[in-house]
DNA sequence: GTTTGTATAATTGTATACAAACATAATTAA
DNA sequence: TTAATTATGTTTGTATACAATTATACAAAC
């Protein structure tokens, strides 16, 4: 079971998950304020670990540019100004549509059974009006796609853009009533890939994300 | 001054610069091969330093996909792939194409005219026909670039693709004889930034890019 | 001969101790 | 009073010690 308690002097830090992941997250969200100092020893406290997994934590935390360490004085929050959100979200697209490029090219059969049955559940959870478990699946097909793009480094690149856009933002979802929107969408990505349609492909993509930002700001 | 010894039992590392790039750099060059298993210790002895700042660079190289640290169990090198070097030169076309679109519509005077001032030591270092300047004032151009699309992920993103590139390949450069045309090149781009004009600018930086790479390796 | 169990060694994960750099406060001189 | 300087305390950088986990070797059982 996971701990979960104040801690952090009142910043209102949470504790639950890994120190890596729960950092970013804090910093992310807006928790940890851009140009706050991170004091090794607060964050010992605050988690109840020593300086050794801190450390390790801040530099990962360093190498994605969320914090800046500058020797013998420490860390600083870094963190995403609404300017690098809104390019995020703009890169974000453009490597999308080069991840279904890539990945109708190079998608295996068992993968593109995989994206059918995701696509089928779908299906499924929009009937049963869902959106929790829809908003899941939504993201397993986009995963799915990364992945037969067969490119570490652009599914990586992905994994992470999506995991910040979705850890950005306070996260409300309007797809109630617009499920079958979404579908329709998800519908006309696997088609390309069905028909091995790159253009198609790009095409449905593009819209995709344009309208999920209009929609909202977790629609994938 | 820096230490430079054989070390690491004989598996030939070197030993100049800091422990993340210099193992970073032993990783794409090679010398660590994919698979291979990094011994905390090991790397100890090697660079002479204790485990805690090892531990730190396994993190960074770990945020890299580099490596991979499996719990209780250690570090393995992960590495690039023929694949993932030949994905990686698509990423970074498509990449720099972004870079240059949004680079266009936000530099500031100031980085026109620094870009301008590097484009006229290009100039320089051609008639000169001096390849080894010719190369890093290029590095500095596209950096410049980068930077003007003011969007930090974007801009270190590319960075590192750089790197990668530059570090991946013995990077035996056939500019002799060449120069003008990079010049030429170059000279398209910095066309297209004078007159705001983001069409020929994708065209232009596409279009280096593309006989970059028939060229030689390295030459951006 | 292969497999399973156990003991030992090696390695990783974490905490802590110490040294060096830095920040802050007090003190002195102009 | 202000500026410079020294003294003190805090924080970071590194090394090391200890605990937990995993790998290895060897013996016993099948």
């Amino acid at each position: 079971m996971f701990l979960k308690t104040e801690g952090m002097n009142g910043t209102g830090l949470t504790l639950s998950g890994n120190l890596f992941s729960q950092l970013r997250k804090d910093i992310l969200r807006g928790k940890l304020k851009a140009g706050e100092k991170l004091s090794e020893q607060q964050v010992c406290d605050a988690y109840g670990v020593s300086r050794t997994p801190v450390r390790e934590t801040f530099r990962q935390l360093e190498q994605e540019g969320l914090i800046e360490t500058i020797p013998n004085r420490g860390a600083f929050v870094v963190g995403l100004s609404s300017r690098d959100v809104q390019d995020l979200y703009e890169m974000r697209k453009a490597f999308e549509v080069i991840g279904v490029r890539w990945a109708i090219q190079r998608i295996t059969k068992e993968e593109l059974e995989k994206l059918k049955e995701a696509y089928e559940f779908m299906e499924f959870y929009t009937l049963k009006e869902d959106t929790e478990k829809m908003l899941n699946i939504n993201m397993s097909f986009h995963e799915l796609i990364y992945q037969a793009a067969h490119n570490r480094m652009l599914a990586h690149t992905l994994y992470v853009y999506q995991l910040y856009i979705k850890e950005t933002k306070a996260n409300s979802v309007y797809l109630d009533g617009k499920l079958e929107e979404v579908l329709n969408e998800h519908k006309k990505i696997l088609d390309a890939f069905v028909r091995k349609d790159i253009e198609a492909g790009e095409e449905a993509i593009t819209l995709h994300l344009e309208n999920a930002k209009k929609r909202a700001k977790v629609c994938y």
